[in-house]
DNA sequence: TGTACATCAGTGAACGCGCGTTCACTGATGTAC
DNA sequence: TGTACATCAGTGAACGCGCGTTCACTGATGTAC
């Protein structure tokens, strides 16, 4: 790649990053201005169309993007747990948990604009909602205390419900964290963290007396 | 009441249905303008101030009235499963799915202001989602099948998980049903009411055969 | 009941501001010879 | 290797527009006598 190649891949990715970080820290994606983002770059606004089209196709890259970074820590999660199936669900938990922790941005922008944002970045979105949702069934399939639901369909169910309750705990943590005093957090934290794990325990002694009803 | 003020009761009522509307028809309330509200209403955007002090004002007071929509169709929801044990869970979802049908407008400004709003909406938001906890929590400790669910800290996680969940049943519904063809819609509706119905019984499998494990 | 004044929801002009987008440009990098 | 031209990321001025907010106003409704 030539050196003018490479400076106009930095400023694009620089573009996306600043997007990123302006729309997930206290406001959404579409109240951020296009001027707003070159700004935070150090570019002129008229660079911005050297690299998008407008700040629809922006937002639909940022989805890739950050919808790879979710798929990881998701798939790296159901390795953890493939791997020491002795793990107990609170170990896997303090393991999401910090992972949301370290890089809250991914979740903070799936979630607000899966259903807040623009028609086009909500399209994206569910697209690869669909996609991680096959992905973390093919994860799962693996687990032991899964062998008995054969069927792609049921496996299917269960990834969605674990995908959609998994955003809902990402964003209670990072509320918490966010606007917690930080005298009571810890417990704050420790309250949630429980609550999480009655949630998974409720369905995973739901899946260890699964029979399929009769249709 | 007289004259004067019911009249300007109407007009504020207005101003609130008209903000409902426009931020459920494909954008969010956070991208909606004071101008645009009362345009939709009739008046000039000036008016807006003898009701309101801002939009952030306006916002609050949706969420109020919005709230109180969900919190009466979860109730009848809780009281029909209630008064007849012996509803099937697909009849409950049908019951469910329908009020979501007739009256979608609640459910997509919560979920979507939920996280996605301007600051004082997202607050205001989560706090009625904490009453709508407690009193949800309230009518499930009356079921059959939760009654070796001692303990209010469990109804409380099992209220939570399903109040999540029926978030996100919502909006699969609502968006299934904006943008399938109708020829496929028949179809796909099916598809996800059944999803939802084994997500239901999944839970429910986990709730019969719960005991509390030992911390 | 009629009159004189007070209240106040809604009006309309005006403001400064940040926005997205256009356009002709500049000057560093790339390419062909 | 050096030269002459082409490319194109980033610049800076300019535009029209809708925004939130101010202000002095109007005229229907309310109130006191």
């Amino acid at each position: 790649m030539s050196i003018r190649d490479e400076r106009k891949q930095q400023s694009r990715q620089a573009l996306l990053d600043a997007a990123l970080r302006l729309s997930t820290s206290g406001r959404s994606f579409s109240s951020i201005s296009l001027r707003e983002v070159a700004r935070e770059v150090g570019l002129v606004p008229t660079a911005f169309y050297r690299h998008f089209q407008d700040m629809d196709e922006l937002g639909k890259e940022l989805v890739d993007q950050v919808a790879l970074d979710l798929k990881t820590i998701l798939h790296q999660l159901g390795q953890t747990y493939l791997n020491q199936p002795k793990t107990k669900t609170k170990a896997s938990l303090e393991l999401f948990f910090s992972a949301v922790d370290q890089n809250p941005a991914p979740w903070i922008f799936m979630i607000a604009e899966r259903w807040g944002g623009a028609e086009a970045v909500r399209h994206a979105i569910s697209r690869e909602i669909d996609y991680l949702n096959q992905d973390f069934a093919t994860d799962l399939e693996k687990i032991d205390s899964v062998q008995h639901f054969h069927n792609m369909h049921d496996l299917k169910v269960l990834s969605n419900i674990l995908i959609n309750l998994s955003f809902t705990w990402a964003m209670s943590w990072i509320s918490l964290v966010r606007q917690t005093p930080s005298i009571e957090l810890e417990l704050e934290k420790m309250a949630l963290k429980n609550q999480t794990v009655t949630q998974i325990q409720l369905i995973f002694r739901g899946i260890s007396n699964w029979e399929r009803p009769k249709n």
